[in-house]
DNA sequence: CCGATACGATACCAAATGGTGTCCTTTTGA
DNA sequence: TCAAAAGGACACCATTTGGTATCGTATCGG
């Protein structure tokens, strides 16, 4: 009873720069499928197919089979854990800038 | 001529747990020299090294010699690409929202 | 002065990654 | 009905990654 197929790091997927596009057009239209994608990459369908399902298990993307395509869409949610991690080096930039401020101004 | 060293993609360099561990530790001190990281790691030195050295082909961090210590501190600014790709989809993220909202009060 | 400390450099290794080609099944539509 | 399209599942391969152990050198401190 493994519905979750081993949980993928979201920091890991979105390191690929093949992902980030497939996130990008995936962005743009609600739902699409594979061989709509394929086209705008240089590789092959297989290639396309394993970045989405690494996607997929990060569950940045959800899919669908119709009938004998599969449509693949976003799920942004995930990225709030980014999101979040970014939210305390913010912080501590925003402080750094203020610390460099005050001795400046000293 | 070359003082840039082969430049790493910022999404590769979070990617890896140690190494945002890595980040986080340099958040808590100004300076910290190699010998005071390696001990909040299960690995040896050189693995430490190797990881501080791909955040500063990254520009995450900046080092320093102090005589036979090199001392590493976080450089947090390359994080804003990560935010500014990151507030795209923030932006889609929160539309979608207000998109399922208004089909739900239909 | 000299042993211990800090660390860069290098060689090496296993495993993960990112790609390929091929085979098979399901579905579609003329 | 049946060829073509879509795509999952593998087997396979080269390169990268993340770790090791080792050697050499510079620096510190008693």
């Amino acid at each position: 009873m493994k519905q979750t197929e081993e949980k993928r790091d979201v920091f890991v997927a979105i390191a690929d720069p093949t992902r980030r596009k497939l996130i990008r057009l995936l962005a743009d239209t609600d739902e699409v499928a594979l061989h709509e994608l394929t086209p705008h990459f240089q590789m092959g369908r297989t290639a396309v197919s394993k970045h989405l399902m690494i996607l997929k298990e990060a569950d940045l993307v959800k899919n669908r089979k119709a009938g004998r395509e599969t449509k693949y869409r976003l799920n942004p949610e995930p990225l709030q854990e980014v999101k979040d991690w970014l939210a305390f080096y913010d912080q501590f930039w925003k402080e750094r800038a203020a610390i460099l401020k005050s001795i400046l101004e000293e």
